[in-house]
DNA sequence: GCACTCTGGCTTGTGTACAATGCGACCTGT
DNA sequence: ACAGGTCGCATTGTACACAAGCCAGAGTGC
């Protein structure tokens, strides 16, 4: 019925994402890494019996995956009616780039002040690998490479709260590239994660807040979300057809 | 061994928090007002079983209320040990403050643009809430109050990611207050509440943003971050007699 | 022929039993 | 008497069985 799902037996470990932790780590980060790659389709449901089997966990593991990634905002829960993968709209992805920018700007200031000589070792070792990724054509790893980048310099920021935010705006974000970028260019350039970490280790905040801005726009300006080719939302494909009046005509429900 | 928690039937749906959701839902309130009404101190175990037999439930919806107290911040999740109430150490206060301070500006930007005249009254009407609980004498609920004060100011702002942080922060924050805040003054002036949903009525950004700041001092300054009374967290106790070699001595580990 | 209803199957929600792990008490040897 | 180790209990982690809820298809009445 969907797309099938390469099976997998139980003790492959250490998948691809390298993530050797506990076996609900191991399902959240095969299932996200197959949504990222577009093996997973938005819309997708996501059978708990069947991704129990392919894992070879009980209901249970996959029961927690998949809440974990509902909170991130890649998966969504519907009571009864069990997950799907996210398929964000075109409001909702700006929603998340806006606070994207948000976020990004304060991590910038704060990476600045706050990053170690190690940190940026490590940023500047992700900035590698990411190239690698995309030299490879590995658009899936490239994407997700791209976001940790992005974490990690979170991290290197020092703030907790802001740390599990941004892992919660980069899933969301890696799930709109993945379903809106246009094509085929690179969607985050590995250049301009170079530039930033130069200007942080320079401790020139005005110059790394600049280039995070740019580096914003960029991504922006990669994905068309004014005019997407094809949606499952029905309300915004006719959306020409309604008059607007008021605002409270449905207020959060979709589909 | 611990407090003793009141015990509750299992018909007893609408509770004082009054969210008539789901089972998770109502453990989850009551554990978390609970929690803000300081009677589950910090550090305290929350046994699964025991929770489950006072709310009438199987472990599974305490667990689910837990791992959800948990992504928020309040209740601290040790795998195979149990869940115990958070509680934060000064610098983690201060992280949460700090990333508070970053989301409310954005929140009352974006509220000064996106509020309804429907979230104004709303707004209204909290402070309101709010007042009438602090001349009742009830700080549990005030504190409550004011911390959905500030989450309807998100859902003023119309941007999801920011709301579901900003529940997050409230929450660390409300725990904060209830351990953290010195004596007997009232911790959230509601009449600032009050300046503020009127400077966002009159779409006065610098003005909204400005008294927001101001609120965020006030809430600062009215807890003793500084010199913390007594803590149980012996690094910070004995810190004094530690030499900093590093920062890699014990990186999370707390206890 | 169309629409409406009822039923059957399948999926999720919840409770419970069993396995595994951690903690504390006791016991023993030095 | 104290340190170390071992055993047992208590609590969490996982799997599974049963209950409840949706959805689709067949059947029937208009």
């Amino acid at each position: 019925m969907n797309e099938q799902l390469q099976p997998l037996k139980k003790q492959t470990r250490a998948g691809k994402a390298g993530r050797s932790g506990t076996q609900d780590d191991i399902v959240y980060a095969h299932i996200f890494e197959a949504i990222l790659e577009q093996r997973l389709a938005p819309g997708t449901k996501l059978s708990e019996e069947a991704l129990g089997e392919i894992f070879g966990v009980s209901r249970t593991i996959i029961r927690r995956a998949l809440s974990r990634l509902a909170h991130e905002g890649v998966v969504l829960l519907r009571p009864n009616r069990g997950a799907v993968v996210a398929s964000p709209s075109v409001e909702e992805a700006r929603q998340v780039f806006l606070a994207r920018r948000l976020v990004e700007k304060a991590i910038t200031e704060l990476a600045v002040v706050h990053a170690t000589a190690e940190d940026l070792l490590q940023l500047r070792k992700m900035v590698q690998d990411e190239r690698d990724s995309f030299s490879r054509g590995d658009r899936g790893a490239g994407i997700r490479l791209s976001g940790e980048f992005h974490l990690k310099l979170a991290e290197a920021a020092k703030n907790a709260p802001l740390i599990s935010f941004q892992r919660s705006l980069v899933s969301q974000t890696s799930l709109i590239i993945a379903q809106y970028e246009s094509g085929n260019r690179s969607h985050c350039s590995y250049d301009e994660h170079m530039q930033l970490i130069d200007a942080i280790e320079a401790r020139d905040a005005t110059q790394a807040v600049h280039l995070m801005m740019h580096h914003m726009d960029h991504i922006d300006s990669k994905l068309n979300l004014d005019e997407e080719s094809a949606s499952d939302d029905l309300h915004a494909v006719f959306s020409h057809l309604l008059q607007t009046k008021g605002k409270s005509t449905r207020p959060s429900a979709k589909l």
